[in-house]
DNA sequence: TATCTTAGTGGAACGTGCTCCGCTTTATAT
DNA sequence: ATATAAAGCGGAGCACGTTCCACTAAGATA
């Protein structure tokens, strides 16, 4: 059995680290099959046919399945890959857009991030190894840059004080896996957004009923 | 979408109840799809190949399709059939044999199907709804079978009077679903049936170590 | 630069699931 | 008994996953 590289590493992480002689032309392949398989999946969903995969990332399906043994694999990679483009988009817009902005920018970003993992939701609680990894990175990188943004937003004073970064991130989550397509999800966590935005002095609304 | 019939009715209880015409070389074909699946399931597991149980049962695969839409269908049946005739042998043994022996007779059969069991446990904890039915069907006809012939075992004084029914039954069940063979659950729990029988009067041996 | 070694490639080929539809068999009406 | 309707059958055919291995070309060696 082709061990499961799981997702703590990319399989030419994984190689460089272990001191592997890594071809040009391999990497290559890799990534390219990475960015069609995220097209694709996008596209057709997670159980879109190999072929339709390997034939958009200009490889064999057989070069496929050399660097992705299990379907699992992709899948946890192409989320993995996500997810970490999402963390660094993060830190990204913080450099460049003032806190309550970047904020609500990131937050739209999630927010596809997370209808997407919709699709993938059965597929992650399948139990299988390939996704092990997956629950930790997110915890490990995404929330932590999500949290570095709530907290500079909360610190320039533009936010409301009374919400924490974790039930907020929670809800806006809970409104993207409830079924709804990336339109709805999207508005609803404007709303949320919208919330949070801390009133303009002078003529804060009551919210004492 | 064909309706999962689930794991309430055969097909062919379903027909009948339902006042609608059924031919009989359908009900034959059904019957012999089902044995040939039973037998199919118990060599190559419950993975094999639809057309090996198809041409063992002498049809084409498009009749196996019209019956059993899905493979779980088809796994269901057979598992709700092998609990109805485990149950209706308890009734059977009963009838037949003294109290303990009937008992003990019984268990046996039921580590056959227990072991079984072991291969589905994975499909069965799937969340496929074709399984819904089936834990009911355990309880409201396997286990009162069972309950029977253990409380006749009881009021005929020849089995211990400290242990109760469900939890014997229990105890055998996981013996058998621990990973075991058939030859050692049936060894494991033959030593669990021993244990549970009456000692002679006057050979009392000491379980006070 | 020319040669060698072998990691890496790609796609033919095979096994399987599942569908589709022309034909067969059964049951009913006459 | 015969004709008619349609339930049911079966297997060819297609899509897909996965394997296998002859071939290609990247990188090492001299």
């Amino acid at each position: 059995m082709a061990d499961a590289q799981g997702a703590g590493k990319t399989p030419v992480e994984e190689q460089i680290s272990t001191g592997k002689r890594v071809r040009a032309d391999a990497q290559r392949n890799l990534l390219a099959v990475l960015r069609a398989a995220k097209d694709v999946f996008a596209i057709s969903g997670v159980d879109a046919p190999v072929r339709d995969i390997a034939e958009r990332a200009g490889v064999g399906v057989g070069t496929l399945y050399r660097h992705y043994p299990h379907r699992a694999d992709l899948i946890a990679a192409v989320f993995r890959q996500e997810m970490d483009a999402c963390a660094d988009e993060a830190d990204a817009l913080g450099a460049s857009l003032p806190p309550f902005e970047a904020l609500s920018t990131w937050m739209r970003r999630f927010v596809d991030l997370a209808v997407t993992k919709q699709g993938l939701a059965k597929a992650l609680h399948s139990g299988d190894p390939a996704f092990e990894g997956l629950p930790a990175r997110r915890e490990e990188r995404l929330m932590p840059a999500f949290r570095r943004l709530f907290e500079r937003a909360a610190a320039s004073g533009t936010i409301r004080d009374d919400i924490g970064s974790d039930e907020f991130v929670r809800a806006a989550a809970s409104l993207c896996l409830s079924g709804a397509d990336t339109e709805q999800a999207q508005r609803l966590v404007g709303l949320l957004v919208d919330g949070l935005r801390r009133p303009e002095d002078g003529r804060e609304h009551d919210d004492g009923r």
